[in-house]
DNA sequence: TTCTTATATTGAACACCGCTCATTTATGTG
DNA sequence: CACATAAATGAGCGGTGTTCAATATAAGAA
């Protein structure tokens, strides 16, 4: 069937995304290129569009390769976690941004036209690291104010998001920041002590 | 001298750049291309590379000249604000974001090469926006407190920026999220009211 | 006026990019 | 063997950033 090796469509685009995966680690969403990808496993360009279509769709499953090590990174410390399970969030999702600055970043990056419809299993990706927030801070609020805390999930996730932005762009640094972890979690006791 | 009209040099760049941040604001960042500038002023490709060198240069300039629009809407909002003065900040950040989405995302899409040293006036610029906060924040603080306004104010900025980012990204909407500003300004109050 | 000089401006050329699709290659089947 | 089916190719298209020898023009000198 013209196969040139004995690569299954599915182990095919395993490899494809799993060097795709490591040139992105590499190099970073600008730099990224679906020919580099062709050129490193020594197939065709033509290949990679046969199985991923476009462009953006290898950067959404780059992403969402990333995305779901984030996510299994954050369960583990938790799982882990002592009663200090605030600081473990914010530390885990620091630490994963911190080890691999380009793909963390290429998820924020990539944008897809303004017209597509988000693919399949977006939202439930997205909602599954927020869920983790979500379960923790209900956990802690009281019984009254339990409604609540979807929105203060998504609220505290965007606050230490931008922290983290901040530390691996480099503004921090510029400002004479050393210690954006600490103030995130800061940040996040006022804000929960307030509740 | 070859001036194939009566720009001078400085009006030749200011040209440019007016086009430049006009394309940024209607295209954004990863559609923004150099050529298209050249093409919309009537002049050619070379003449572009000739004023900025490079489209780092170009890009840098673009966003230099949205963050100084950026930065007087923040000091004309407090200019004019009243008691409320923490809300007016959050405020102006989101109204200039949402206004001019393309052109504030901008500054934050693009990154220069690792090895290149922040141009001149990069810090300065950044730290007046961080500044007016950090004013804010002192005339708010306890005496004993004072010293920690700076750092204060640039994790407030962070959180403010975490929330905006997520709004204009469209991760709020897909969380279900609706009201990022009323989040952001309530975690504000609730920060400041711990200090 | 004409000539010279300095500079503004050009755009073809190069190496890359995403993307398409007619063509080739290889396999399993009858 | 021949046929059908599917995998894989890569030249070609239109785009990008970037360079730089060549050109065009204005200002000053003779």
């Amino acid at each position: 069937m013209g196969r040139r090796s004995d690569h299954s469509r599915a182990e095919l685009e395993e490899l494809i995304l799993a060097e795709a995966h490591a040139l992105m680690a590499e190099v970073g969403f600008a730099r990224f290129s679906a020919r580099e990808v062709a050129k490193r496993i020594g197939y065709s360009i033509g290949t990679i569009y046969n199985v991923f279509g476009s462009l953006d769709r290898l950067v959404l499953a780059v992403n969402s390769r990333t995305f779901i090590a984030w996510a299994g990174l954050v369960r583990a410390r938790l799982d882990a976690a002592g009663a200090d399970r605030v600081a473990a969030l914010v530390e885990a999702y620091f630490d994963f941004a911190e080890a691999n600055p380009n793909l963390w970043m290429a998820i924020y990056d990539h944008r897809l036209p303004p017209d597509a419809p988000f693919p399949e299993g977006y939202f439930r990706q997205r909602a599954e690291l927020t869920g983790l927030v979500e379960a923790e801070i209900a956990a802690i609020l009281l019984p009254a104010k339990i409604g609540t805390a979807a929105a203060l999930a998504r609220s505290l996730v965007a606050m230490v998001h931008g922290h983290c932005v901040f530390a691996l762009n480099g503004t921090f640094a510029l400002l004479g920041e050393t210690d954006a972890r600490g103030a995130a979690l800061a940040r996040a006791r006022e804000v929960l002590a307030a509740q």
